[in-house]
DNA sequence: GTTAGAGTTGCTATATTGGCAACAATTAAA
DNA sequence: TTTAATTGTTGCCAATATAGCAACTCTAAC
C-alpha cells in the first residue's frame, strides 16, 4: 500500500473551512463537531489554528465563527492573478454590450460548475449570476458542455450518485435525454439551456480549452426566455462563439 | 507550560498558502521549500492536500502552482455572507453618486488594512484601490485612523518593527509626526491622508464601530488632490462621516 | 543516450494529535 | 442571588501522523 500523500490533520482544517456554506454562514464550534463527526476538541483547536491566520472570525456580538478575511485575501489572489479571468473579463464585457445580456465564466468544480467572473447586463430584466454560485451540472449549459467534451468520468460520477436532482419541469434528468443533449452538444459546439434551472431563464455556452486542448472553463450568457427569440439567441451564440476561442487562444490553445 | 492550541499541520498549510502573493503568484514545491525552510518532502505532501481541495491548483502548461478555485469560493463567502460588507456596499455606492469619487471599505488585518469592498468613481480621473489590496497602516487614512482608535497595542506593534517604510516624500514616518496625527484624528474623529502613500493621491476615512464599541472598519473616500480644493474635501469629510455612523448604528453599535 | 534538476514516495524514529475528563465561562432557570 | 445547564477550552498521555532521509521516478536538456 503506497503512502497516502494526504496530511491527515490539513484535511481535517480543510473539512472545517468547507463545512461553511451560503447556507450556512455562522457555525459554532459545537454544530461544526457536529456536522463533520469530529470531537469537539478537535474542532476547538483546529478553529483556534484557523482563527490565527484568520481564515476564521468570531462575531464580536454572537460568538459564532465565519469565514475571515484571510480566505478573502486568497481569494482575490485567485481573481486577479488568474490568467484565465484577465483574459476573459474583457471579453465578458463585450460580449455584455454586444449582446445586452449578462454574461459569466464558470470552472468545473467537483461535479459542479463555479461562478468565477460575472458582468451583468446593464438591462433592469436580466440574469444574475453571483460570484461563487455553485450550480449542478445537468441544469446549466456550461455544466452540459463540462459533461459532453471534458472528462468522460464525470458523466459517470454524476449518475452513480442516483437520479439527477429536478430544477425545473424542464431539468433534463433521464440518461438517455442527456446523452441525447450532450451527443448534440458535441456536433455543434455549442450548449443551450432552456429554463432547465430557472423557469423563464435561458443560457447558451460556449467552451474555453488551454494549451493542451483540455476543456478548462465556460463562457455563458444568460438571459430571460422571453425577451429573446430564436433569433436574437442564434446570433448571441454567435458572438460567444466568436469570444471563446480568442480566449481559448491567449491560453496557448491552437486547435 | 499550558498547551499550544494550534496545530502545527495546519499552520504549515497556511504557511504554504499565505506564501502566495500579489508579487508571487505562481511558485514551484522547490521554490516554496526555499521561501519557507520546509524540506521539499513536506512541503510536497501539504500541496498535494491542498490541491485535493482545490486551495492550489496547477497550471497544466508551466506546472507551476498557485491559488485554486477552493480558496476563491471561500472568499466569496466572506464578501457576500458578512453582514459588515453587506451594509457597507450600499452606502459606498451612494457616497461614490454624492461625490463623484472612488470608496473603499477597509478591515485590519495583522498590521495592515485590507481592502474588502470598493465601488469605483465614474469618473476618468480617479483613485482606484483593487479588492485584496494591502496598505501601510502609517500610509493611509484608514490605518491613522485604525492607529487612533483601535487596539493601542497597535502602534507600538508597529515601530518594534524598526523605522516605518516611507511610501513618498509626505509619508510620517517619525513618532513624533504621527502621535501628533493622531491625537489630532482623536478630536476630530476623521482622518485625512494628503499624497501620504500615492503621490497625487488624498483621501478622507470614517470610522466604523461594532456592538461593543470597537472599531472594525473604516469608510474611505479616495480622490486626486488636484481636482478636489479644501472646500471640496470638507463636504467629502462630511458626507462619510454622515455614513459611516449608519453602518456602526447596522452593526449594533449605539454609541 | 546520458545527465541534471525537480518532485514523489517507502520507511521509521520522533513529534504531533485525539479523546477523555476536568475545568472554565457563559447563559438560563429557579 | 444561587443553581443548573450548556458550550467551549485545556492538561494529560496513549495512539497516530508526520519529518526527514535516501532511493526513486519523471521530465527536459544536451
Amino acid at each position: 500500500m503506497t503512502e497516502d500523500a494526504s496530511r491527515k490533520t490539513v484535511d481535517k482544517a480543510m473539512r472545517v473551512l468547507h463545512a461553511f456554506s451560503s447556507e450556512r454562514t455562522e457555525l459554532t464550534i459545537g454544530e461544526l463537531s457536529a456536522d463533520l463527526g469530529m470531537h469537539k476538541s478537535v474542532v476547538s483547536r483546529l478553529v483556534s489554528s484557523l482563527r490565527n491566520w484568520r481564515m476564521l472570525e468570531k462575531d464580536t456580538v454572537t460568538q459564532r465563527i465565519r469565514i475571515g478575511a484571510g480566505a478573502f485575501r486568497l481569494g482575490t489572489l485567485y481573481t486577479r492573478e488568474n490568467h484565465l479571468i484577465r483574459v476573459a473579463q474583457a471579453k465578458l464585457e463585450s460580449l455584455v454590450q454586444q449582446t445586452g445580456q449578462s454574461a459569466h465564466l464558470t470552472v468545473l468544480d467537483g461535479a459542479r460548475v463555479l461562478v468565477v467572473a460575472t458582468v451583468d447586463s446593464p438591462s433592469a430584466l436580466r440574469v444574475i449570476m453571483r460570484l461563487g454560485d455553485y450550480r449542478d451540472l445537468h441544469t446549466t449549459a456550461a455544466g452540459k458542455l463540462f459533461l459532453a467534451l471534458g472528462d468522460p468520468a464525470l458523466l459517470d460520477k454524476l449518475f452513480a450518485q442516483g437520479a439527477l436532482p429536478r430544477a425545473t419541469p424542464h431539468t433534463l434528468t433521464q440518461r438517455d435525454e442527456l446523452d441525447k443533449a450532450l451527443a448534440r452538444i458535441r456536433r455543434e459546439g455549442v450548449a443551450w439551456n432552456r429554463g432547465e434551472n430557472t423557469v423563464g431563464a435561458g443560457a447558451v455556452a460556449a467552451p474555453i480549452f488551454d494549451a493542451h486542448g483540455d476543456m478548462v472553463a465556460a463562457l455563458s450568457v444568460v438571459y430571460p426566455l422571453n425577451v429573446v427569440n430564436a433569433q436574437t439567441s442564434k446570433s448571441i451564440a454567435d458572438r460567444a462563439l466568436a469570444a471563446a476561442p480568442l480566449i481559448s487562444t491567449e491560453l496557448g490553445f491552437n486547435g
